[in-house]
DNA sequence: TTTCTTATTTAGAATGATTCCAAGTATTGA
DNA sequence: TCAATACTTGGAATCATTCTAAATAAGAAA
C-alpha cells in the first residue's frame, strides 16, 4: 500500500467509466473518494455529508446519481439489508455481510476458505451477474451501543 | 396437503404469538393468510390491497404491524433486493431469491441438494440467526415484460 | 483551440415508503 | 365479568428516493 489509493483509483474510474460510455466528473471522483477513505457502510444521506466537507457545492441528486453510476461500473456495492435506507460498501472482495438486528450495524465478514459460494438451481435462461449474502443476527458487546439501534454504519 | 392450510396455519400462528407474548388477532391471522394465498413476493402495499378485498377496514398501520409481527414469529420473511419498497415472502423453506435487474420479478430459487450453506468468520461474539442469499442478474424471457420494469412480483 | 453536442449537475419540488400519534377497541388473565 | 394493556385506525409526519428544468461542463470534431 504504498501507492495513494485515490489517485490509483481516480485512474481505474475514469477506465471504468470510459468503458460504459460515462463521463469522468469530480463530483463522482470526490464521492467514489469519500467511500475509499472510510471504508464502512454509509447511506446516500451519510455519503452526502461527508462528501460536503470538502465540496460544500455537491447536491443530494448528484450523489445519488453517482453512487448509481458507481455501482454500474462495478466499483462499489449497494447493501439492503432492511427496511430502511441502501448503503454502499466499497470493498469489492468477495465477502458478505453481518447485519445486527440489535444495534443495525453492518459489518463485512470474509468467506471461509475455500469459499463456499452457494450452489442453486436457476432457471436455464437466468443469468446471474452476483450474489449478496446477508447474515442477520446480534452483534452483542461488539459495539458499545448495541440495543439502543440509534446510529447505523 | 389434504388439510386446508388456512386453519393449521391459523393454529400454528396462534402459538408463535403465544410464545413471543404477542396477541393473535383476525387482522394478523388476515395478512398471513393473505400472504399464503398468493406465494410471490409482494410489498406491503400490495398486501394491504389484497387484504382490503375481503377485509376492507383494515388499515395500512395494521399491514405494517401484522407483517413484522408476522416475520419477528419467524412465519415470513422480509425479502431486501434494492431501493424498492420491502417484499415479504411466506415460503419458509431454505431457499434463496433471484431477482432480475431488468424486471425487477423476485423468483424463489431452489439452494442445490445437498445445499452449501456459506460458511463465514464471524467474529466470536456474532450470533447469526438468518441467512439472505439474494442473485441479481436478468431472467431475460421469463417473464413477458422483461425488459420495461414495471410492475414487480 | 474553438465549437458543438449532449451528459451531468443543481436546487427544489414531487413522490413513495414507512413510522408516528392519539383515541377507540378487542384480547387476555384474574 | 372486569381491568389492564396490547392492538387497530386514519391521518399526519417523517424519511428516502426520484423527478424536473435550467445551467454547466466533458469529450468529440473541426
Amino acid at each position: 500500500m504504498a501507492t495513494d489509493p485515490f489517485h490509483a483509483s481516480g485512474f481505474s474510474l475514469n477506465q471504468r467509466l470510459a468503458e460504459k460510455g460515462l463521463r469522468f466528473t469530480s463530483q463522482r471522483q470526490h464521492v467514489y473518494e469519500v467511500l475509499l477513505s472510510q471504508r464502512d457502510h454509509p447511506s446516500a444521506e451519510e455519503v452526502f455529508m461527508r462528501a460536503k466537507q470538502s465540496k460544500p457545492e455537491i447536491s443530494m441528486a448528484t450523489v445519488y446519481n453517482s453512487l448509481d453510476t458507481l455501482v454500474k461500473c462495478g466499483v462499489v456495492r449497494q447493501v439492503n439489508v432492511d427496511r430502511g435506507a441502501t448503503l454502499y460498501c466499497s470493498n469489492m472482495n468477495e465477502h458478505a455481510h453481518f447485519c445486527c438486528d440489535d444495534c443495525g450495524k453492518v459489518f463485512d465478514v470474509n468467506l471461509k476458505n475455500p469459499p463456499r459460494i452457494p450452489e442453486v438451481d436457476v432457471p436455464g435462461e437466468f443469468e446471474v451477474s452476483q450474489i449478496d449474502i446477508a447474515l442477520h443476527g446480534r452483534c452483542k458487546g461488539t459495539c458499545e451501543d448495541c440495543g439502543r439501534r440509534e446510529d447505523y454504519t
